[in-house]
DNA sequence: AGATATTTTTCTTGATCCGGGATTAATGAG
DNA sequence: CTCATTAATCCCGGATCAAGAAAAATATCT
């Protein structure tokens, strides 16, 4: 530990405090943060010297003394981009060092390693130009859909049929801008953190489900991702003793259960047509087809048993539900209440509230924006913040 | 954060790697923290200043050059003490600066707040006199069997049939020493990271049973609390859908199949005789008796699958089990490692060991030494290593 | 209108800490 | 006895925080 990592530290404190709370002054930051108006002061100063902030002038309001001033994030200071790679598509997102969304892109993509570099960065090139910004390229994130090691390789995506391969190796020779790589769910999880509802929130549990469910542990201020990197996978927690076989060989796990695919084959299996996708189930449901409508009950019965041994293992103030469970949560709320209820110790449920992520649906790939951010201002960047 | 924590920080480590390693020398010290070898020699040269090490002139090695010189922490430099607070007893240990145990002693208690505060300082001074060192009294750890609060409050003591009491203040009035109050699980797995099997391993999940089921989640380096410090509770995870019912009011708890009076319950319900205490069991067990044998058959069974949750959220390297459990590994071993192999992911389970307490039969109430130990040395102590 | 009180921000100064280079201490080999 | 070698210490430069003084900007009182 050396002693500019405590100026780090500071401007990074900072820096996320002012993004959070547009408007915000010095005083309040002193406030809210306990550091010292020396440190507060040098530190503003020296964001404002790299345009990163506007110091906006405030109406005094009706009591003597020198009117606070106003910090806001430059909306032109920076430029992120987060690039999300799904099975089929490349996803693309610009935005502010604020984290506002200024422009998206989305392309398909033929799952080849060889192509990924140049497809990557074409989309970037588009991205940006549609953002209509000049401001320079800060950072890139990259969400991925595997075990994303911290050397930056992608270990393993079954869903893209890839093993071992050194993604941020391929993409830093063909992008210039400083390249931050993340596991999808976890990248969510800090997406949830930065710009959704768990905006502000040092502790909570992040549950995701898609083609697979994942998850991420959200524990004093930073994701958990254990001794081996892991952790927080929580797609195979025991929810049904001898239940259904899932892919990893076990049986009666989560994913076997809130997976899109298990989805679709139970409704197939109870008679249901054909499921092409996610969109399908959520249509069929709209129009009342009672075998998908029951079979999304049967999973917040299930989902309320994974949460409430979530609560009771961490007793968190929020647990949040993203991807497809998100856009089903009007299916699976009461059911999952249900047996939330029945399962989890009633002093702790108290103590959580469980929610449905609306950026996950609302303003899609920030994941990788997420990235992006935390690179650039957090603590082990090398970057932005001096 | 200011600039002299980050002294703090160094001195703490710098203790903790001799402490762990005796005789190791600055150079090692260099060489494992990734030091300045400037801040090694001044913090080194201040513990000694202060009595707190010794330095051993070492054989050189037969090769040329300066020997490094051997650093130990002085086994007269200071004195801790443990207090254990169970349901009948009050424990007390005595022990040096490096956590080696110099005495013990024990004395029943009444259960009555009232007569706390004299009996600790009783058992104090008694254990003091005992261990025949005169080095001052730098710290003292109060080890309680319930919910603390990070004010010093005992906020709920089911045992003793306590609720709210202020035992921080209660006791500083009569003992002189510093003191250092928590709950005796975690208490417990924070011994187990200084002094027991999870030596120098900065991620475990450890679980203990006694007439409950507790539990700690010691990551990165640290006991997680949680938000409302109830994180890690683990006694009420689910492992029967439909189970037992638990004292909690939730069916099929953990608790409700492995904490001693649970099993007390289950053998005498399969018609043995009265169940006194958990060394009752054992002795049964030890000569055979069926039905105290297949009690804990089942119970490993079950502890396996609370196990294997743990596993597949964490993904750990260790999982560590205390208190009863650990006196009966015997017999739960098997049938606990046959619920593990089908329960938990099978790529997690290769990366995870589960292993019994050992210092918890052993060494008993080092869990209070250990809170003493963390408060005389740890980040926001304001004593001894400056 | 001008002086004064009040509130916020900035500047100045002192102490502390890290970190790299130079120095000293302690040993074996020749 | 001298030299090479290795370990620990010392010295000094750069950076940081913290506390108080000063400056800036406004409302209010006279």
């Amino acid at each position: 530990m050396r002693t500019s990592d405590i100026r780090r530290y500071h401007a990074n404190e900072i820096f996320h405090r002012i993004r959070i709370e547009p408007q915000i002054s010095q005083k309040e930051i002193i406030r809210r943060t306990g550091f010292d108006k020396s440190t507060v002061s040098s530190i503003v100063t020296r964001f404002d010297e790299l345009g990163l902030v506007v110091r906006t002038p405030t109406a005094a309001g009706n009591r003597p003394g020198r009117p606070a001033e106003g910090l806001s994030i430059s909306p032109d200071s920076g430029l992120l981009v987060g690039v999300q790679v799904e099975s089929e598509e490349l996803g693309f997102v610009a935005a502010g060092l604020d984290g506002r969304p200024l422009a998206h892109h989305r392309q398909s993509f033929n799952r080849k390693v060889k192509t990924l570099d140049r497809a990557v960065a074409d989309g970037i090139a588009a991205v940006t130009a549609a953002s209509g910004r000049t401001s320079p390229l800060l950072g890139v994130g990259i969400s991925l859909p595997g075990l994303v090691s911290t050397e930056g390789m992608l270990v393993h995506a079954p869903i893209l049929g890839w093993r071992d391969v050194p993604v941020l190796d391929l993409l830093s020779r063909i992008v210039s801008a400083p390249l931050y790589i993340g596991n999808d769910v976890k990248a969510a999880a800090m997406a949830e953190h930065m710009f959704g509802n768990c905006i502000d929130l040092d502790d909570f549990i992040y549950l995701f489900s898609g083609s697979g469910v994942g998850g991420a542990l959200f524990l004093d201020g930073e994701i958990y991702l254990g001794a081996h990197g892991l952790a927080g996978e929580l797609g195979h927690m025991k929810v049904v003793p001898q239940g259904r076989l899932c892919s990893c060989g076990a049986a009666g796990c989560l994913s076997a259960y809130l997976s899109e695919p298990a989805l679709a084959a139970e409704v197939e299996a109870r008679g249901g047509k054909t499921v092409r996708s996610f969109d399908t189930l959520l249509d069929r449901a709209e129009a009342g087809d009672p075998a998908v409508v029951s079979v999304f009950e049967q999973a917040g019965e299930i989902l309320g048993a994974a949460v409430s041994n979530l609560v009771n293992i961490f007793n968190p103030p929020v647990v949040a539900l993203g991807g497809d469970m998100a856009r089903a949560s009007r299916y699976l709320g009461q059911s999952l209440e249900r047996s939330l209820g029945r399962l989890a110790h009633p002093n702790m449920a108290a103590q959580t509230r469980v929610i449905f992520s609306e950026i996950a649906t609302d303003r899609p790939y920030l994941g990788g924006v997420a990235l992006a951010l935390d690179g650039v201002t957090g603590l082990d960047a090398s970057s932005v913040i001096p």
